[in-house]
RNA sequence: UGGGGCGUAGCCAAGCGGUAAGGCAUCGGCCUUUGGAGCCGACAUGCGCAGGUUCGAAUCCUGCCGCCCCAGCCA
């Protein structure tokens, strides 16, 4: 026995049973594994879980993994798909090679394989309509009922069949049913339907074919086809793998190994390729990478990275228990990857006029400020520093809490990479807003000097009047306002959980380096969060930034608490 | 009420007859020119419940209970 396998470093119930499989020579310790999309929709973040799954068992046992469309669906498939899926898949940083399939690739080899079936008096043409096909399958309590078209003759099978693909019956007409067990207490036994008269334009056959396989049918033979082990899905086709094993035993070619485990939930996050088409149908978001989304393309927009993602599905597992991640644990694992590669720069996304009454008018001093100071490769840059300043709005407070550690009238406060700055004066308008706050400096503390070491509340983030840029900010929250989008009180939709503040646009200031800010490239905004440019409304100039995740909030979490 | 699965902490998840890993969250403390990061510590006398087998049970047996999936010519 070959055993080129190697030991995973992560053990789940998956890797058990392959290394049982190994051990016993079922399959010459070969892994072969597949990921099987269907292209009706965006991949999402589920998809993820089972990509990195299905790759990763292949890497770990150094097997192979295709990227098979599963396209028996014309009615719902399009070319727009396949080629979302394939820069997802990319883009997360795997690679089928010259491994890219389709079931439609198989669609002759099927229908020879029916012919078979048909010949060995295992399969029959059959002329009920749906609905008297739903009528004898009989109920969940209830054993089905022989259809009357089942005894039918092998020579008029045959004709019929070969008719059905020539095109001479309408749609809906006939269908090719197996011949196994109308009594059988698992439906999907029931003498299921393989082939249905379906007249639509496929993405790739063109109008080559009116007859199309359903997916019992053309899955299992197309793992069986392409020589995959292990065919890893989702819990709900547990009760298809008796079918699945039928097809493949009936034919007597290769038998893969169905395995199913728990598809990913996460709170707050629906993932529904139905319900996801909905919300870019009705335009409740900005198509299908609109950074609330939880697909692939959205996450990629919304500044997530392959790395994060990758991360968040190790430590997710994998089991048959169904369950549902907390969004926070997603949340860490990109603050984990950004802490360490995000450049640190400083924006103020609610601005507030700050004046150092004592520092020279129309000067201009730079001030050196660490790029990252987890990462010393990243450098140092100059920012400009002036007279006029802006500060963040909610870090000044005229009647501060015990635990306020910004400004406050009189009290001191660090500007980072600056001065140490006092709060003099609160000058307001006639409504009693705050438009400018007037403070003094203390030229001692300038960063780097001894007197800088001077112990202080609290370090603001800062940004010059003059020298700074407008730039549009996106703050997103959670699409939805429950952990369970699905969970509605009377009868609702989960259009009824929408969280009508998901997005918030903000005029913001930001560095001048940020003008020329570039898609891709992953940002810090200092004590508010991790940003990345929007590569859909960004424009060289005129940067757009999406908040990724804010940082980690003690005082948020503190003053909401009490 | 047929069949198929699943129940270990707030959320995930190891465990595979020898006395409950790890992560997230949470709560303390240290440190800090990001209330970030980092560091230290706490967090199941308990594994859905009840019996049984055993020197010993989350692991084996029996019986209950709870949750999920299946009646598309969708996947």
């Amino acid at each position: 026995m070959a055993s080129p396998e190697s030991t995973p470093q992560t053990s789940n119930f998956i890797t058990q049973l392959i290394d049982e499989h190994n051990r016993t020579g079922r399959y010459e310790g070969r892994v072969h594994t597949r990921f099987p999309p269907e292209p009706n929709g965006y991949l999402h973040i589920g998809h993820a879980k089972s990509i990195c799954l299905n790759f990763g068992i292949a890497a770990d046992y150094r097997g192979l993994c295709n990227l098979r469309f599963d396209d028996t669906n014309p009615a719902k498939e399009d070319v727009e798909y396949v080629d979302s899926i394939k820069e997802d898949i990319r883009w997360l940083g795997f690679d089928w090679e010259e491994r890219e399939f389709y079931a439609s690739d198989y669609f002759e080899t099927l229908y020879e394989y029916a012919l078979k079936l048909v010949r060995d008096g295992k399969a029959f043409v059959c002329e009920l309509t749906a609905e008297q096909i739903r009528e004898h399958r009989g109920t969940l309590t209830e054993p089905g009922r022989n259809s009357p078209f089942r005894d039918r003759a092998v020579e008029e099978n045959l004709d019929l069949f070969e008719r059905m693909r020539a095109g001479e019956f309408p749609d809906g007409r006939y269908t090719l049913r197996a011949k196994i067990d109308m009594g059988s207490p698992n439906l999907n036994m029931r003498d299921p339907v393989m082939y249905r008269i379906l007249r639509a334009h496929h993405h790739r056959t063109g109008d080559a074919w009116c007859i199309y396989p359903t997916y019992d049918w053309a899955h299992g033979q197309s793992d069986s086809i392409e020589g995959i082990t292990h065919s890893i899905c989702t819990l709900e086709f547990e009760d298809h793998r008796p079918l699945y094993d039928w097809f493949v035993e009936n034919l007597g070619i290769h038998h893969p190994r169905q395995i199913e485990f728990a598809r990913l939930n996460v709170t707050y996050m629906i993932m529904s390729k139905r319900k996801l088409l909905r919300l870019v149908q009705e335009n409740i978001v900005d198509g299908w990478d609109d950074p609330r989304m939880p697909t692939i393309s959205g996450l990629r927009r919304r500044g997530y990275t392959p790395e994060s993602i990758r991360d968040f599905a190790d430590r997710v597992g994998v089991a048959k228990k169904e369950s549902t991640i907390d969004i926070a644990l997603l949340e860490h694992c990109v603050r984990e990857d950004l802490n360490a590669r995000a450049l640190r720069v400083m924006a103020v996304l609610d601005p507030v006029k700050v004046v150092l009454t004592n520092f020279p008018e129309g000067q201009v001093e730079m001030m050196e400020a660490v790029n990252n100071p987890e990462d010393p490769t990243a450098g140092m840059r100059q920012v400009p520093f002036t007279r006029e300043l802006y500060i963040e709005r909610e870090d000044f407070m005229e009647d501060p809490p015990g635990k306020f550690f910004r400004l406050a009238p009189g009290r001191e406060v660090r500007l980072r990479y600056a001065y140490i700055i006092k709060c003099e004066e609160v000058v307001k308008d006639n409504a009693g807003n705050i438009v400018e706050l007037r403070c003094s400096y203390d030229p001692q503390t300038r960063s780097g000097m001894p007197e800088a070491n001077r112990k202080v509340k609290g370090t603001l983030h800062w940004v010059s009047a003059s020298e700074s840029v407008e730039a549009e900010v996106r703050l997103y929250d959670r699409l939805f306002l429950r952990e369970d989008p699905d969970e509605t009180d009377n009868g609702e939709d989960f259009l009824a959980n929408l969280n009508p503040d998901s997005l918030q646009i903000l005029r913001a200031r930001v560095e001048p380096s940020l003008v020329d800010a570039l898609p891709g490239t992953l940002y810090q905004f200092e004590r508010k969060g991790y940003f990345t440019v929007d590569s859909r409304y960004g424009r060289p100039g005129t940067p757009v930034f999406n908040r990724t995740v804010s940082l980690r909030d003690t005082w948020a979490r503190m003053s909401t608490k009490s």
